[in-house]
This record gives C-alpha cells, structure tokens and sequence, in this order.
DNA sequence: CGTCCATGTCTAC
DNA sequence: TAGACCTGGACGG
C-alpha cells in the first residue's frame, strides 16, 4: 500500500470517517506492538485529524467536543512500513494486526479508527514534528521540493543513477519502489543522456 | 510441506 | 552494505 499517494489517500479517509464524529477514551495499543511507544491520552471527547506529508501521515488529536482556544492536542508521526493502512470498523470487527486503536463516542455501533500493520515495519512516534531527514512532499509542496533537490545537486546524493537517487527520501519523500519505476519508465530515455539503472 | 517474494526502513559490523 | 525486522500469499514438490 504505502508511498507517497497512499499515505494522502490514508489521511483523506481518516479525516471523512472522523469529519462528523467524536472519539472518546483512551488509545489503546496492541500486545504485540512492542517497539512503539504507548499513546499517553485520555479525554472524555476528542477530535481525529489527519495530515500527509511524503511517506509520514500525522494524526492529531484535540481535546473536546468543538474547536476552542487553548485545548488540550496530542500529534502523532506515522510511517507505514510495507504493509501500514487504517482502518474504520466495529468494535466487534477490529481487524487482526491492529495495533493502534481509537474508540468513538455516541455511535447506535461503536466504531473504531486502527493504524493495521500485519508486517510491522511501520513505526510511530507521538510528536509534532516531521522527520528530520525527510523533505518536502513532492505533491503538495512542490515549490520548496523542487528548491530542495535544485540547491543540493551537487552533493553526493545525486550523484548516482537517477534511480538510486529517487529513493532518498531526504529529497524525494514519498517516492518508493513502485513510483520511481513508473516516473523513470514514463520520463527517462536514453537518448536524453541519463545514466539510468 | 517448503521456498520465494512483497509499495521500507533501521542498525550493527 | 548485508542483514534484520515481520506476515502471508503464490507456487512447487
């Protein structure tokens, strides 16, 4: 599932299911998920929000029914791995390999909102912040994405094959696999001189 | 039954 | 830079 486009489409479907909806409680992290962090929330009411950037998708949390000055927020970093996705469900039907879990308030069916990760590869950290050695969406942030891969060049990153330097998600977040072979394939030609895979 | 493969990092040598 | 981290589907014997 998970590059670029994925991750947007993953935000753009937690923002609907939440868009009319209030969560409540806690968030609640699977057994089996021992190498992230446990959510420290709690609110009688929240909200879920949803922002994708690159390979990372950022949910936030705010405490209470409508939006007000000085409320209580909580921001959470995803990455998803190979295998990452969200899932709206019952409460009944929470899918094997959800691993993160936030329950709604005042449904006729309590419904559930899973971060659903069967590989486990993907990782999430409660922050505010985008990673570090990532840079800026290629989609929607193209003026400072194409800054950033214009200004740097020169230095060694791009100084490999176009198809290695597609992966360096320092300059191209969001490109994986299956996108950097679909960009070339439609883009790159031999006779424009690239040093191609 | 077994082997191979998968849209990604992450880290130990 | 090889290996580690994981599950499960496709396919071979």
């Amino acid at each position: 599932m998970p590059e670029g486009p994925e991750l947007f489409l993953a935000s753009l479907f937690i923002n609907t299911v939440s868009q009319n909806r209030r969560y409540g409680g806690r968030v609640i992290k699977s057994e089996i998920s021992t190498k992230n962090p446990d959510v420290e929330w709690e609110a009688e009411v929240y909200r879920v929000q949803a922002v994708s950037r690159g390979k990372e998708l950022k949910i936030t949390l705010c405490e209470g029914q409508e939006e007000h000055k000085g409320e209580k927020t909580l921001d959470i970093v995803f990455r998803f791995g190979m295998s990452g996705s969200f899932k709206f469900t019952t409460v009944q039907e929470i899918p094997k390999h959800s691993h993160l879990r936030f329950f709604t308030l005042n449904e006729d069916t309590p419904m559930v909102l899973s971060f659903v990760d069967y590989r486990r590869f993907g990782r999430w950290e409660v922050k505010d912040t985008w990673g570090l050695d990532r840079g800026p969406d290629p989609m929607w942030e193209y003026q400072s994405f194409r800054e950033n891969v214009m200004t740097h060049l020169n230095l060694a990153a791009f100084n490999k094959p176009i198809c290695e330097a597609m992966l360096n998600q320092k300059y191209f977040n969001g490109i994986g696999n299956y996108l950097r072979a679909e960009i070339l394939y439609r883009q790159v030609s031999p006779e424009r001189g690239r040093d191609c895979c």
